[in-house]
RNA sequence: GCGCCAGUAGCUCAACAGGAUAGAGCAACGGCCUUCUAAGCCGUAGGUUAGAGGUUCGAGUCCUCUCUGGCGUACCA
């Protein structure tokens, strides 16, 4: 419909040099009353044609040529508005396009031959992922999957550093707990790690290796052993959650290939660096940032910008056209450093795309849980997942934008596996898929041939709802905004819900039963095209 | 102090590059199952979009200020 009124506009353009440069833009109104579609052209070019906005309405609707089978009815209204009204017999098309292109119904070639990289996670392996750690996932993943939607090649990439001081912790705290294990005598700081898992670790080596352990060192044997566990459950955790990263890229390999040596040579080289104090400094206020940081301690050591300034130069050496950065908001105030040297190092930054998303504040009841990994005090996504189920907390962390902080209270999480609204779209799936198999019972068969007979207002609202189908996918993609896709489908079943209990299709008459059949396997395509894309099963049964 | 994100119904959140009467779900109340799945549908109630100014034909959306919350502001990652 949109496409059609683009066009349209497209060769009014020629006669009314006012619409020139003018932006047109249609929007769905929220009344009905309004029409399927509304333009505010009219109201926007009024000063510079300088008349008021209802007569250029009328010129522009003088002027229009249009197919009067394809629009049936256009309207000014209010100050200006101009409603188009589209006929049901074209309306009504879409339904042989979906059937037509099945799973590629809203798939698009604009970025076709395009690589992204979407590197999402990256916690380092420390713990199980909590909560928080689940809505950069989902959020990642989703956002992954759009981009692959408009044409995008993708890698879903997990970056990690096993060589900093937390690491060191993680394995001097094992081998604590490891001689604990043994019924050693031992004073366990409160700054170690206190979760349960490295105590479980520390069982399985006692089981494995009994006391030979002992004279291994915490920073060599138990730090690898904890990294290696930690790894294996988080990926299996990902998992769950239909998640799977092509690459996990470690901090470390940065320094043994030398790349590390290679970027500060390139700062010293363009003059963005100082020494003070003892340590390397990074001139960022010569670059329009804030303060100048130091890239390397007085101790030798770099700091965590170093290696994210040379882990980004890997991305754009990996050739890729659009590179996608999601963190929490914790790292709100690191990137602008990042990009700026790399920018400064001659790097097209205008490609890299960095998504913060607000935390998620977890609520028992009314208290707020505050999460530490040391502490061991959070709530795992594991947890999350055994309670709510892999669906629920995938749909649970997508449904809101990322923008907003998003509440989680646990207790209700519970309850939630029976009136979260993913059951809503899926039992909109599931629905169809009883009525398909009850319809073959009945013997009755699809047909495109009388699709013209479906004029219900229930069905012509569904039908108009599968029109926006393609924006939704396209808007959700190029805005990084997968929850715009959610509420889309929750619109898309309500639609078809509200179909389901007004129009019936075993014992309609033959002709109009057809054209059902083929409107709901449409819906059902859809829905299943979206469910996917959210990462969430389309069941064929509830 | 400064920077980023936010503040919308009792609760959790939507609202497409500013559009017409701000929408859902949950919770509350009242209806609808001899007929394709009641995890559904229909109805009632619920709002000065934190507050005050401003920009314009038109503001939840843009600008300024104030208030409240989250996250930063390290030679921690």
């Amino acid at each position: 419909m949109k496409k059609y009124l683009e066009e349209i506009f497209d060769k009014l353009k020629a006669k009314l040099d006012y619409l020139q440069n003018e932006q047109i833009d249609f929007t769905i109104p929220t009344q009905k009353s309004f029409g399927d579609f509304s333009t505010n052209v009219a109201l926007k070019s009024a000063k510079k044609a300088s008349k008021n906005p209802r007569a250029i309405a009328e010129e522009i609707i003088g002027n229009l040529e249009y197919d009067p089978n394809v629009i049936e009815k256009i309207e000014i209204a209010g100050p200006g508005f101009i409603n188009f009204y589209f006929s049901s017999k074209f309306v009504v098309r879409i339904i042989r396009e979906i059937l037509e292109k099945k799973e590629e119904f809203g798939k698009f070639n604009i970025f076709k031959g395009k690589r992204a990289l979407v590197e999402f996670v990256s916690a380092n392996p420390t713990g199980p992922l909590t909560v928080g750690h689940g809505r950069n996932a989902v959020i990642g993943d989703a956002v992954a999957k759009l981009l692959e939607r408009i044409g995008y090649d993708v890698v879903r990439e997990y970056y990690f550093n096993d060589a900093g001081r937390q690491m060191k912790v993680l394995g001097e705290s094992l081998k604590l707990r490891y001689l604990q294990k043994l019924g050693r005598e031992i004073d366990f700081p409160g700054e170690y790690y206190q979760g349960d898992y490295i105590v479980e670790i520390a069982e399985e080596l006692v089981k494995e290796y009994g006391d030979k352990l002992v004279v291994e060192s915490p920073e060599g044997f138990f730090k690898e052993k904890a990294k290696e566990v930690i790894f294996e459950d988080i990926k299996k955790t990902l998992g769950r959650i239909g998640i799977v990263f092509d690459n996990f890229y470690n901090e470390r390999s940065l320094y043994d290939s030398g790349r590390i040596d290679k970027v500060i040579a390139a700062f010293k080289e363009k003059n963005l660096t100082y020494e003070k104090d003892d340590a390397l400094w990074l001139k960022l206020t010569e670059l329009g940032n804030e303060a100048d940081k130091v890239i390397i301690k007085s101790t030798g050591e770099p700091t965590y910008r170093l290696p994210d300034i040379a882990y980004h130069i890997t991305k754009f050496e990996r050739g890729f056209d659009l590179m996608v950065d999601l963190f929490g908001s914790d790292h709100s105030a690191t990137y602008p450093d990042v990009l700026a040297a790399v920018k400064a190092l001659g790097y097209d930054v205008s490609k890299v795309k960095v998504l913060i998303h607000q935390f998620v504040t977890v609520m028992q009841g009314r208290e707020v849980v505050k999460m530490s990994t040391r502490k061991a005090n959070y709530i795992t996504l594991d947890y999350l997942i055994d309670e709510a189920g892999a669906d629920a907390v995938r749909y649970f962390f997508i449904m809101r934008s990322m923008t907003s902080h998003l509440n989680f209270d646990i207790e209700l999480a519970k309850k939630q596996t029976e009136e979260n609204p993913v059951f809503y779209l899926q039992y909109a799936h599931a629905r169809i898929s009883s009525i398909l198999r009850a319809v073959k019972e009945e013997g009755l068969s699809q047909s495109l041939d009388f699709i013209e007979l479906l004029t219900h207002p229930a069905e012509l609202n569904l039908i108009k709802k599968l029109h926006g189908f393609k924006d939704e996918i396209l808007l959700a993609a190029l805005n990084y905004e997968p929850h715009r896709l959610a509420n889309y489908l929750e619109e898309l079943s309500s639609y078809f819900h509200k179909f389901y209990t007004e129009c019936r299709i075993i014992g309609s008459e033959e002709k109009l039963a057809s054209a059902r059949i083929s409107l709901i396997i449409a819906v059902k395509q859809v829905l299943k095209i979206g469910l996917n894309l959210l990462g969430i099963n389309a069941p064929e049964r509830m």
